[in-house]
DNA sequence: CTGAAAGCGCTTACAG
DNA sequence: CTGAAAGCGCTTACAG
């Protein structure tokens, strides 16, 4: 902790008061323009280096933003963190970064640090299980927050996606295959985005008129592994689905791995779809269809409307942001290729897979 | 930017002065514990919040921590990361995150606004391209820094895996299944790391007498589309390699991808070895043989090492730490099953993997 | 065992 | 256009 030269000494060696160092520092126009050009070159050979602690501690700001991530093991989180760093690095912030791995109680260690640091606002995508009233709680600190990924109330600044929208969409893209029974994997209890998903999912199903037997909704952890289960649950069915719209491309990953095992592949024994469009989705083998709403979009969105927050005064307060993206599917090898028989032999054709060395 | 209680506030409540408060929130023993719990209870009654900034401004410390890291695409790094924050915040430290993405620009910009926030310590995965005297010069700002993964010379403190040894490693794995073919994808002029691995891959040829053609020694981005660059490259040789070893994880997924595109399958058609061992590496189509030097583990010696320079004083100064890991290799279906001719058949038989359905 | 005082490096009215 | 003064919320010798 070597502490350098300070405004005081800038003062003294430019031959001026602490006053004048610091309205140059902040580019005042109060200070003539041959002031504050000895001053900064002052401040160069010096080596000054700003001490944004003190200014925030005077000042009453902070220029530090606090991103609380549930999960960076699934890289659409990271893809959503790398936006807002880049979005607030641009607009002068620094992010304070913390990851509570779905942990409710790392979490509330998480937030009282970031409070103690007296961060100027928060992102935040929260742990599964989250109480209710910690928005509301959080917004009493005086400390604007902005919710990611998972809405939790119309009081609170929040960019998602438009879950239910999307997975009818996926869906009705697998019955347009011709696929009648379809399963969904990744229904996780009582946890609000896992519902809407399942509901898009039902939805579509109930539009074309086609039942959903009980066992094709399937609970389970929402990760790869969770997805090679489903796909043992799926091929102990009778009868089985033929598709699988997976909660997201971290189980579809698994589902494609374990039918990999299997000797079987993705699109012919059994269509599946993502959800994320994650980048890894390109290369998995085969590629996968996936929703994507852009991780990119929804992280620069998250971070605008924080930064818009932040400049807000008391009288012109907006009213709540509550932002859904619309996803779009892009459909690859994954889902198309297999479904029921009648239509196997067009989308067979369309597939565009061809195997040149045998095995 | 709402302020709460301060310990002034805290001390009127509770009948004492300014100065108990402080050392009861130290947890000073000084303090009789009777006054302790009586200013502990104003301090919960207020609502009060600790405030770090100015702590740090007055006894001249900082329990903040810098990461910069070159590329969050890369899932290693990400483990990485999340690793050291781990650590860090159970050492009571908060992490400021940047990330560079191999920008040396914003590597610069990013490490002025971590000093203006007055870290205590820095951990750096430099850019790219890094200018070789920049250690010593952030060093010299009073901050103490560690390396991760890119090693920079031996006067700061670097925690890494040995790569020669992990690349020989791999090779010697390849020409024992019997390959003498064997390509290196990824290697990246003037790029100290890159270096390293191919020597290591160099050597372990050179050991057993196998001559390397100068168009195996392939320069593609570090990127799954290089490996995939690498492939059709492969394909275009004659004769062309059988096995080909990766610069990293990323190559090596774009290298499955690319051959399942072309209807042949790693393993069989060509043996592929990755590094990193990254989560999804277990999930791939096939499964990916890489090296493994524990993600967790680099990141945990890496935030230790940096803990142990912030505790130390003046005259117990330690020298030096220069850590590298001996990666292991974990061996999974793409380097298993093809091969030579005269290998072909027991390694086949190692296999265990079995087409139970026809395609 | 506790309190009064000085001060960390800044910013911001206010005065001139 | 510039400076003197007060103060942000803490910590830390020092005195008693």
């Amino acid at each position: 902790m070597k502490s350098g030269p300070t405004i005081q000494d800038i003062a003294a060696s430019a031959g001026v008061s602490k006053s004048t160092v610091s309205l140059v520092l902040q580019e005042s126009p109060r200070i003539k323009a041959e002031t504050a050009e000895k001053v900064r070159e002052a401040a160069r050979s010096l080596g000054y280096v700003y001490n944004r602690g003190a200014a925030a501690l005077r000042g009453r700001r902070s220029t530090t933003i606090g991103m609380v991530i549930n999960d960076l093991t699934n890289p659409f989180f990271v893809e959503l963190l790398v936006a807002i760093e880049r979005v607030l690095a641009h607009a002068g912030y620094t992010t304070l970064m913390a990851h509570t791995a779905e942990s409710v109680a790392t979490q509330t260690r998480v937030l009282r640090s970031m409070r103690e640091q007296n961060v100027a606002g928060l992102i935040m995508s929260p742990a599964l299980g989250t109480d209710d009233e910690l928005p509301g709680e959080i917004q009493s600190w005086g400390i604007p927050l902005v919710l990611v990924m998972r809405p939790m109330g119309v009081d609170v600044d929040t960019v998602g996606v438009d879950n239910g929208y999307g997975f009818a969409l996926a869906t009705q893209h697998l019955i347009e295959q011709g696929h009648t029974r379809i399963a969904f994997a990744g229904n996780r209890k009582g946890y609000a985005v896992a519902n809407q998903r399942r509901e898009g999912f039902v939805s579509a199903m109930a539009k074309h008129e086609l039942p959903v037997a009980d066992e094709w909704i399937i609970d389970v952890e929402l990760t790869p592994e969770g997805g090679r289960k489903a796909v043992r649950s799926i091929f102990e069915m009778k009868p089985r689905p033929t598709a699988v719209v997976c909660y997201n491309d971290q189980v579809a990953i698994g589902v494609l791995h374990e039918l990999d095992r299997m000797g079987k592949r993705a699109g012919k024994a059994l269509a599946v779809v993502g959800c994320d469009n994650v980048v890894a989705a390109e290369h998995t083998n085969p590629p996968l269809t996936t929703l994507s709403a852009g991780a990119d979009k929804l992280g620069t969105i998250a971070s605008e409307t924080l930064l818009a927050r932040l400049s807000e005064t008391a009288d012109d307060e907006k009213p709540t942001v509550q932002y859904f993206a619309v996803p779009v599917l892009v459909v690859r090898e994954s889902s198309v290729g297999g479904g029921s028989h009648h239509a196997s032999a067009t989308s067979k054709a369309r597939r565009g897979y061809e195997r040149t060395e045998g095995n």
